[in-house]
DNA sequence: AGCTCTCCGTACCGATCGGTACTGAAGTCG
DNA sequence: CGACTTCAGTACCGATCGGTACGGAGAGCT
């Protein structure tokens, strides 16, 4: 924490780290924590064990780095619906990012944080909890932005910003699980559409 | 397929293969199908790996099995959803049975057509497709009900049956996530009673 | 009994898992 | 140049993966 900046001593790495982690990400996606073995990795990444271990700790460690990265890349529509400015055009927003994301060409179908690891045996539990919390605190995010929605006036004062949250959640989630089970981008933005018919 | 019934020559089997199939099912539930080791499942079932390949052919196998088993257990209450009179209550049938089945105490939380296999590495392919299919006739079957509920006039002539299907599928799904993810019974129930308040 | 057939436990198979030690090359400094 | 440091590749580690060969034990039949 001292110095933040080291002289860069030695033989400079000679690969992209960012590039690699961006492939190891997309492996990750297409095949989950578990599914994805450090041949795969290591090979999509275009480097060998050795310098993946030297640049990012373990697989575990990958993995969170390569959340860290879908979070800011093709999750970011998140944080953007979350700043708009009414909770109807948040929720929108979210649902339309959810199905993009999802079923982007080029990319996995589906979402990292859902089928990175569901159920998982004894060696993937640590994943699997850190993908719930990761799902859970994007729920709270919401649940926080419909609560003041609420103190604003912008939703009803009978509306219940808790379950809306999780009821936009849950429907993005389902949206990712159709995603990787082959429906299209269209299939799902209708259903995004109806899932919103009932807003408050 | 000459002689259906065989006569019982030899010792017979010391253990309860149905038994021992729920047992699979469970483990199989709760870390999928990759993450569920032979010794977990052996394990659990209480038998040797010898005694399982004889009774059950192979893992894939026994999935099969275990999947067929959960269809017609924990997840019977989609036959009977689409058995009753409305549309309406149909779909509403759907959702609280998948909030119940997938929060049932004393099974493991999510729904085993979802978490079993979302992403897969190369040996778990097979396994994801089959999964895929069979959420995907599920949602076949109740888009053919839905479709008769529009012929009968139970839904409006404007209503789309297949969106409605893909819609309610969805939600489902994202409810399995949700309970993966620890959500309890009445939180998912209310995310269920959202989901159908604009009903057509 | 004696035969036959199956069950079931052990011990083992090659392959692959995540992770590491070692080596020689290659770049950056004094 | 020569010292230093980190690179990347190979070869390997023990553990575990799904799956099998074998052999003693036990139950049903004649």
């Amino acid at each position: 924490m001292s110095d933040v900046r080291k002289p860069p001593i030695g033989r400079p790495r000679g690969f992209d780290a960012d590039e690699a982690l961006q492939r190891a990400m997309v492996v990750f996606w297409e095949q989950g924590y578990e599914g994805a073995s450090l041949t795969d990795l290591t090979g999509a990444m275009g480097i060998t064990k050795t310098s993946m271990y030297a640049a990012f700790g373990n697989k575990e460690d990958l993995f969170r780095k390569a959340l860290d990265r879908y979070a800011d890349g093709p999750a970011a529509y998140v944080a953007r619906a979350l700043a708009l400015p009414t909770a109807r055009e948040v929720a929108a927003a979210l649902l339309a990012g959810a199905v993009a994301a999802s079923t982007t060409p080029g990319c996995p179908a589906g979402c990292l944080g859902v089928q990175g690891s569901l159920a998982a045996g004894e060696g993937g539990r640590t994943v699997r909890d850190l993908l719930a919390d990761w799902r859970d605190q994007g729920r709270t995010h919401l649940h926080d932005r419909f609560r003041r929605a609420v103190d604003e006036g912008d939703l009803p004062p009978d509306a219940d910003p808790r379950v809306l949250a999780r009821y936009v959640t849950t429907v993005a989630n389902g949206i990712a699980v159709q995603a990787a089970g082959g429906a299209s981008r269209d299939e799902l933005q209708e259903v995004a559409d109806v899932a919103l018919r009932n807003w408050p």
